[in-house]
DNA sequence: CTTGATTGTCTAGCGGTGCTAGGATCGAAT
DNA sequence: ATTCGATCCTAGCACCGCTAGACAATCAAG
């Protein structure tokens, strides 16, 4: 028993260390860089490796995706617990989520601009990410304002935060004025 | 004269054609089936011809997005011309842009997505990014709200869109209630 | 009308991609 | 010590973006 149970272990070590390598690669060089080949090459074992473990590169990204959820949440609770009114909680929530978007933007893409096998918004998505959404509902919804459903207040919002993050980045918007454009959006979105 | 006069304006449809082929394919079966290959059989020439209208596929998806962005600052223009009050302009645009990028998935992705060679929100930008912005800039601007700038308050609406659209044609968002943050947003964002 | 240069286009191929079939190797159990 | 199954690698497929160089058509000059 304790042989396999060894190797059961070696076998998770070594996916987390295949996960880990993607998204420093794809942090580094971009996720066009991320090719089976380099990435085989980076953990020391062949190409066909990494299909032991994933159906093939798809699921790296959303294996990367779900650990970034998992961080995201975390950051973003973080912030809004150091809070102490819904305004204040609600704008160091879009700080965190946009800084969380402007430090990890490989893992920010693999969450939501790649694809990454993963299913979004249904019952079958992965508890990371339903998570992750409850983390921004904790601190949005309590300024969704009378009648509107905190759900709904909180994927517009999030949608809003979203633009921003993918615009700025992109280069469609100039970097300068984000803090004023956060500013406006909790502002008018939140009700307080 | 006459003769190469012919040759080149031949040469400005084939360039037309190039284009209107590679809309077609990325809106029937996505930019990842835009391939050189597969583009050079539809306009029925051999791939190199490709390369002496453009540098590459990425000026190709440029030019796309060129197109796209002409067309959907006439939409949104038309959308906006038939409203009577600043809010149910503001309203209008946001349909007209969502109801744009639902229609022209590719063409959303080559405008905002993907990376077209393009310059944006800088000087040496091309004219109908300038344009389409304006078009925006056009009724937003007026509920911009007092001691907000126009232009600061106009990006932060169009990020919030695209927001929307992106999320929502990734299937981050569920489609059904999209009508209802459209309205949030409008509601919240626009002082009328 | 023939020649020669120029222009336009194509065939073929380079180095890369994601992915996989099939053989070699190694370690556990008899 | 020998089998046998799991594990891993080599080699290769079809495809990608892109380009060099051969070839054919066209035109200007003799």
């Amino acid at each position: 028993m304790s042989v396999q149970e060894r190797k059961e272990r070696e076998r998770a070590e070594r996916e987390r260390l295949i996960v880990a390598t993607a998204r420093e690669l794809a942090e580094q060089q971009g996720w066009d860089a991320v090719t089976t080949r380099r990435l085989a090459e980076r953990i020391e074992y062949s190409q066909p490796v990494l299909y032991s473990h994933f159906r093939g590169k798809r699921e790296i990204i959303g294996a990367v995706a779900l650990q970034g959820a998992a961080q995201m949440a975390a950051e973003v609770r973080a912030a809004t617990s150091r809070a102490n009114s819904p305004r204040e909680r609600v704008a160091a929530l879009a700080r965190a989520y946009l800084d969380f978007a402007a430090r990890n933007p490989a893992v920010y893409d693999a969450l939501f601009q790649l694809d990454g096998g993963l299913a979004y918004a249904q019952e079958d998505t992965p508890e990371p990410l339903k998570d992750a959404f409850a983390a921004l509902l904790e601190s949005l919804g309590e300024v969704a304002g009378d009648g509107v459903h905190p759900g709904l207040f909180t994927e517009t919002f999030w949608a809003s935060l979203h633009g921003l993050a993918t615009l700025t980045r992109a280069g469609r918007l100039p970097p300068e004025d984000a803090a004023q454009r956060v500013e406006l959006l909790v502002d008018r979105l939140a009700v307080v």
